[in-house]
Order: structure tokens, then sequence, then C-alpha cells
DNA sequence: TGACATCATCTAACGGCGTTAGGTATAATC
DNA sequence: GATTATACCTAACGCCGTTAGATGATGTCA
């Protein structure tokens, strides 16, 4: 007895040296030109042995998001009992942004990559997704602002208002993580630039911005 | 004699079936997903053949890129005849995103892929990127605006209006294009919305907004 | 104690990919 | 008639993600 457990540590082990390399060479040289080949190499195992711990690449593509995205759920869960809905809003937005600014690899992977939509799952997975709850929880946030009308009255649609709002610190984002490199553009540090960003998208929204 | 203008004619129909067998094909299953020997395949020749009119997947991929963005370049060129650099802005808004909606296979491989940057050619080359050309050509119409006063007095960056406005529609274009089969978010038409969007910004920005 | 089962890992391979070296038939040139 | 250029070919290289099946170490149980 008990060493059945050592066992299964060990294999917990090794299943983190594999998420370890992969996360590290997936940032470094990105996902696609990361093989399985060089993340077995990195932690001195034959490939295969990696589809013992997980179904494939994906997988451990999978596997980091997920992990690294909880970091921005806690931020939002922190975020959700602020009282006033547009000070959520700005909130979100702020963290969301840091995420970005701190994770450039997993959000180009998650919002700027064209992926067959995830298969439907049990009803549980699906509600775990993070990009999910992220949208939904800035939906909340403006449903409840328009209720209170905070917002100009012409704006009725709570899902045009939501993405208007991510979509606009979405495009900031996904530019200079696309275009960042390219030395014919000038991008400025992406905080502020989001900063104000949202003072004006928020003027243009509100009824009293 | 002629039948070397006869050869030249031919080797041109090949060289058009070869980049119509790759348009159709990266726009129906998508750049990644499509490979040389499909492309060979769909025109009955050998991969090989491919090689003798392109240097390999990415010379053909930018061809058609830079073949189909000269309609936007020449929507550009009517749009800057437009006195008005605020009406000029509108205008070239909207084209951006007709553009973006006739052929968002090109769009995402041109503003949502990470790559690395050209490798600088001559200026010549350089300067007929039709990217770097829109970006210029909106910054122009911000920056006549800025002078001419119609921005808030508390915005002065150029650039960081530019990309404001720019990143504004990009977003809305970018996360269709990347989430619009994925069924847990609801996106209705990207021109109507994109309306919005540019309505909400310019009032956020303008002095009289 | 010995037969059996499980597990983590291995070797070897499959079928794909983009690309290239080098051959060949046709047609133009001298 | 010999030489050269063109447009294409066959065959292969070295990658890739992934899988079938072997191996050896460990644990279980009669």
């Amino acid at each position: 007895m008990g060493s059945l457990e050592r066992r299964q540590r060990e294999s917990a082990v090794t299943r983190q040296k594999i998420l370890d390399a992969a996360r590290d060479l997936f940032v470094k040289r990105g996902y696609e030109a990361t093989s399985m080949r060089a993340i077995a190499d990195r932690i001195e195992y034959t490939p295969t042995a990696i589809y013992h711990h997980f179904a494939g690449k994906e997988a451990l593509l999978q596997e980091l998001c997920h992990t690294d995205f909880r970091s921005l759920a806690a931020a939002f869960q922190r975020i959700g009992r602020i009282e006033d809905p547009v000070e959520r809003i700005q909130r979100s937005g702020q963290a969301y942004v840091a995420f970005a600014a701190e994770h450039p690899m997993h959000y180009q992977l998650m919002f700027m990559t064209v992926r067959p939509p995830l298969p439907k799952q049990d009803d549980a997975l699906i509600r775990g997704d993070p990009t999910q709850d992220a949208y939904a929880f800035l939906r909340g946030a403006v449903a409840e602002a328009m209720e209170r009308g905070r917002f100009r009255e012409e704006l009725t649609n709570i899902d045009r208002v939501t993405q208007m709002l991510w979509g606009g610190l979405h495009g900031l984002i996904s530019l200079r993580i696309a275009k960042g490199d390219d030395d014919w553009i000038d991008f400025d540090d992406v905080g502020e630039a989001a900063a104000e960003m949202r003072s004006v998208l928020l003027r243009g929204l509100l009824r009293d911005g």
C-alpha cells in the first residue's frame, strides 16, 4: 500500500512536466510552430509518452488556457461584487486587458483563432468555458445598466452594446498582438490606449456621457 | 515567332488556374487546411508544377490577398476626394467593413494572423502594401480632422485616435470571424453593428459629438 | 511463490505535409 | 542538326500528429 499513491504522484509530476514544457514552447515559438516531438525532447521523453497523459496536442492547449483563464475568472468574481454596473463594466474591461497583456499567446489562441466551435458536451463542461463566462458577465452588467436607464435611449440591444464594449477592447488588443512587431505602425501602451477607448466608448454610450 | 507569345499566354493561363483553385480552396477550407497537393489535384497537375509559377504556398496567398485588396484601395481612392475629413472617416470605415464582409478569409489572414513582419524589401514594394496604405489613409483623415479642431481637445495623439477607430471596427469584425459559428453568442448584421460602433465612437471623440 | 494484470514508457511505423533534386519531352534558337 | 529554355514530371527528403504493439517494472492474488 502507499506505493500506488506514490505512482499516482509520479504520474502527476510527469503530467505537470509536460504541461510546463508545452506552455514554455507555445509561448516562445507559437502553437503551430511547436511540435509534440519538441515538447517530448525538452523533458527527455518520447512523443508517445505525452499521449498517455493527454488526448493530443489540442488537449494540451485547452488545459493550459483553461488553467490560466481561471485567474481572469477570479478577478471577475471580485469585480462582480461592485454595485454600480457601469463601474463594473469599467473594471472588468481593465481586468480583461491586463489578462491579454500578461498572456498574449493564450489570448490569441482563444479569441483570434478561427476554430470550429467545441462540440457540445455535458452542460457541466460547457458551463465551465471561461470565454462564455466572461461574455455572460459583461452582458449582465450591460443589461443591468440598461435597465437602470444609464444608456442613451436609442440603445436597446443588450448584445450589441456588449459586443461594442468587448469588440472595442478586443480590437485594440488583437491588432497589437497581430501587428505589434510591424514597424510601419506606432503602438503605445495598451493599458493607456484601452483606458482611452473605454472612456470614449462610454461617453458615446451613456446618457450623461 | 509568335509561338513564344503563345507559350507565354498558355503559361499565364496555367498560372491563373492555380490561383483560382487556391482561392477557392482557401476560402472553402481555410489556408492551413488546404494542401499544395489538393490545389494541384484540383487542376490536374502535380504539386511541383505550382512551384514553377510561385515560390511556395505563402506566395500564393500573398498574391491572392494583394489582388483582392486592390478593390478596397480603389474605394479608398474615391473616398479620398471627399472634402470633410470626418465624413471621410465614416465612409472609409464603411468600405472597410464591406470588404471584410465580402472577403472574410482574406481579412483573417491579413489582420488576424500573427506573422513575422514582411522582410524589408525595396521601398517600391513596401509602399504597395495595401494594409499600410489603408492605415496611412485613415491616419491622414484623422490628422486633418484634428488640425481643424474637430476632436475633443484632450485628444492629441493622432495614432491613438486612428487606432481607436480602426480597432473598434476591427474588434467587431474579427470577433465575428473567429466566433461567428459559436452558438452561445448572438451576432447580428455586421454592417449595422459597425454603423452603431462608428456613431458611438465619433460621439465620444468629436467636439460636437 | 508464481501466474496474471496494470501501468508508464518505448520502438517503429502510418499517412499526411511543404518542398526540392533531378529527369524528360517539347519547342525555340542558332 | 546541335543547343538551350520551358513546363512539366517522378521520386524523394525531412518534417508533422498520431497510433499499434512490444517491453519491462510494479502490484495483486491464489
